[in-house]
DNA sequence: TTTTTTGCAAATACTTTGCATAACG
DNA sequence: CGTTATGCAAAGTATTTGCAAAAAA
């Protein structure tokens, strides 16, 4: 076990020298808070909301403060290094009930309905599912830049 | 063409009344607002937000409020006539880039991972998403009652 | 007539922004 | 040293709630 911990630290590292990498390619500079608010979010498996990872972080860096944890999530988000569960801020709902995908800009927010075609194989359940609930609806998200924000 | 219109029509009535008979079920009065936010959302391809459900339902009903339209469509999410596009409120960040689902329970709130299993077939894109926009990540989605919330 | 729902107003989340100071490269 | 990022405070959205009056069954 002692072993595992250790690919789990060397797993680690490798993500963070590619957060680095990354940051120097966008002119962003690694800061001890970006880099704190990437480890945090790169450990956690519970899908930690804005306020979790800050509370997380204060353990370390009493000081720092929510709206860079806020500022920071955005461009780890824009950079590719962690994903967004669900749409930025607002609510947006869908009356219709057939299987289809959606397509969801994550520059402009827009969502675009994918629907399956002729000859496509049909949706099916993962394996693991039945044991996490009662499933209701299936949604394929597939995330993004679209077309329109693509050209501009 | 006509014809068309007529089938909707047929269509949005059927889905009406399937909507009259969950509210009876449920013990929910059928209100005028609940039908003309039902219908607003059910004939929209936009995937819209409260607010715009709002100003739809507000072109036929100058009196309705926004609340009643955000209590509504919480409702109507809960009896399973439309679906909520992403989360609700708050938004959570996932630092797991490997590909897998999300179960996402709409009662709790709660998001668990399922992982895919040996054996099982990979994720793939569906046909018409390459013409919406340049995919950065996939995610299926699945919502519903999680255990620990079906056995309360 | 009884109970639920509505609209209003106000409160509560959640997230974003402007600006002076601190920190990175 | 020049420039970007941070923390603070305050503003801006999105959503929820308590309550008296109105509407459904």
């Amino acid at each position: 076990m002692n072993f595992q911990l250790n690919e789990q630290k060397e797993e680690l590292q490798k993500r963070l020298s590619r957060f680095e990498k990354q940051c120097r390619e966008k002119g962003l500079r690694v800061t001890r808070q970006r880099r704190e608010i990437f480890c945090t979010v790169a450990q956690s498996s519970e899908h930690p909301s804005a306020e979790k990872v800050f509370q997380a972080v204060r353990q370390k860096m009493p000081n720092v403060s929510l709206d860079t944890v806020y500022r920071t999530l955005s461009s780890l988000e824009e950079m590719d290094l962690l994903m967004r569960v669900g749409l930025s801020s607002k609510a947006r709902f869908d009356g219709d009930l057939r299987p289809h995908c959606h397509f969801v800009c994550t520059r402009c927010g827009e969502v675009y309905d994918i629907f399956p075609q002729a000859g496509e194989p049909p949706f099916s359940l993962p394996y693991g599912a039945a044991e996490k609930g009662e499933v209701k609806q299936i949604n394929l998200q597939l995330r993004g830049i679209c077309k329109k924000c693509c050209s501009r």
